[in-house]
DNA sequence: GTGAAAGCGCTAACAC
DNA sequence: GTGTTAGCGCTTTCAC
């Protein structure tokens, strides 16, 4: 059904060989044998197979992307940004989604690692980050299989990394509301196994420090076990011991926000909040959530070109590795207080 | 660097098919050789090339899969149902974004049918609804690569399909506004060129028709050009013609949300609102959003099934075309006023 | 200018 | 039990 040089070849009464120099406009061939190849291939709607053709240059054009779940729109998101490169550039974007679970995360870079793709891309499970397994991304990238980790990363493995600035637009969010005359700003995070997670916290607590505020530790609301999370937000903002919130993730963020409204604290008068998160859907929360913006997109196409650019590197030329930091962006809606 | 056959071959003094039948546990090979080879491979490394494998066997156990948007949740929550699918039955998931484009689709298709992938599973994308622009599907179904569309389909094109009961859904919600005595029940969208968009507003339409209900074309707002729809929106809030609106998709919701609350409109208690919407935001509204729940993974799932069987079917039986129709369901939640 | 042949890594029918 | 061979579809070197 599908035409093949081969059967080109024989249609034509021509050798295999010179129906693929004519596809490829090879001046070997003569003008009138190429046009007629041309015409012919076209007419019969030929295509190269790629699998054969990635075979024969040991590249599958393809690139893999571990994401630890495509419904945050974080991750969907960065996906965007490597997609549009990967597309610029030739190649494929095979994704795959880890659910956080090492286990699952192991498995997949094991089956990916197969010939299928030219290199990965991933953002590491919470799971692995938790535990600090590390080991089946090293094995990979030891078998020639190069990786850019984004967002999740770790120190522990030697690759391409793009990251946002987290600890330093945590300061910044906190500075932020300090200066607009929060009193006592609390921290809300479920994400505190993450490496992103623990550089948000740190980020707050440094920029307290500076502004000599005490930390104080009943308004720091820390635990990914989402249930008892919200118990606990219920309470603090019913104490109403603070007038800011800095939330590290969307879930804190947007519950933070939640429950303010339906215990009638009026926000941002009494209550400011900022938080982590992407997507258009701070916007279309009433009142809309003022963010730090991740420039997802931005991240993907950074982690694209870095990877494509290590896959296509020749073997002699060493490539060091870099870390590109993305730089956020504080987005002032209408719960802070803003000048 | 990595193993193959041949190596492995080379370096225990045995002849590639020796190997390749030790690793696939051929009972042709002795026990002491096979393990022999076995443990070689292992401590090797050894994994087939799955480029070499597919070349081999025709097939490429890659499904790709077209979406004109990954951002919108509904889209993404799809996606995890195909590849949880596609993982079990051992088939990769290649992801390209028309990005509603007609141009970009024909590309994408194009290139993904060049033996990478052994289907095809699509939502149309807006362009090429409007315009009615299918033959890019038609000539890629008989080049032999089976497609499956979802939610957005076509009558036009012969294939399976898996689509919501979008008429039944729109039809219930509006008699469900109607029965908690809503007198007059405005329609929104931004879809209005998709074929999922037209369902809905006939369901809207017989419903009321049903009912006897006159209906008023001032309270219908049907553009697909955002801030058109949002000024007309928003003269129609200010109007109080309407004391509910039913709202196509996630735009046309969520604004009827944001604008009610900026005017001061009580929800539920003035305006009603129920809205096609996916993903976890719609709880996280204050009031959370009432919604036709459309069930996005099963649709994920059910597609991919759909398409596994066709591709892994044997050319001698044929298989008929299926459109599955997946159940939606109604959330009530706080901006209707509900028993 | 055209074609034969080798080879990418693998499988499988067929020798021996 | 093991090896030889052919072939999947393509590219590319080398002969003619």
């Amino acid at each position: 059904m599908k035409a093949t040089l081969k059967q080109i070849a024989k249609e034509l009464g021509v050798s295999v060989s010179t129906v693929s120099k004519s596809l490829s406009d090879s001046p070997e061939i003569s003008e009138p044998t190429k046009i007629r190849i041309q015409e012919y291939a076209k007419l019969h709607n030929y295509k190269p197979n790629s699998i054969a053709k990635n075979l024969k240059s040991r590249k599958s054009y393809t690139i893999g992307v571990i994401v630890p779940n495509i419904l945050n729109p974080f991750f969907a998101k960065v996906f965007t940004g490597i997609e549009k490169v990967a597309q610029q550039k030739g190649y494929n974007v095979i994704t795959v989604i880890s659910n956080e679970s090492t286990e699952k995360e192991k498995y997949l870079i094991e089956t990916l690692n197969n010939g299928s793709i030219d290199g990965i891309i991933v953002s590491i499970a919470e799971e692995s980050q938790a535990k600090h397994i590390y080991n089946h991304f090293e094995s990979t990238i030891k078998s020639g299989t190069p990786i850019v980790m984004f967002d999740r990363v770790s120190d522990e493995v030697l690759c391409d990394k793009v990251v946002v600035d987290d600890y330093d637009s945590a300061f910044s969010a906190t500075e932020f509301l300090i200066q607009s005359k929060a009193k006592k700003i609390g921290f809300l995070t479920t994400i505190d196994n993450l490496s992103v997670g623990k550089l948000r916290l740190k980020g707050y607590q440094d920029a307290l420090e500076k502004h000599k505020i005490p930390i104080d530790k009943s308004t720091l609301i820390n635990t990914n076990e989402l249930e008892n999370f919200d118990k606990a937000l219920l309470k603090l903002i019913q104490s109403k011991k603070c007038d800011a919130l800095f939330a590290a993730d969307e879930h804190s963020a947007t519950m933070a926000h939640k429950i303010a409204l339906k215990e009638g604290v009026k926000i941002p008068k009494e209550l400011s909040i900022i938080g982590f998160a992407d997507g258009v859907w701070s916007r279309r929360l009433t009142p809309s959530l003022s963010t730090v913006s991740q420039h997802a997109p931005e991240i993907g196409e950074k982690a694209a070109h870095l990877l494509i650019k290590r896959i296509e590197k020749k073997p002699e030329e060493l490539l060091p590795f870099t870390t590109e930091i993305i730089k956020t962006e504080l987005r002032y809606r209408e719960t802070t207080n803003n000048k």
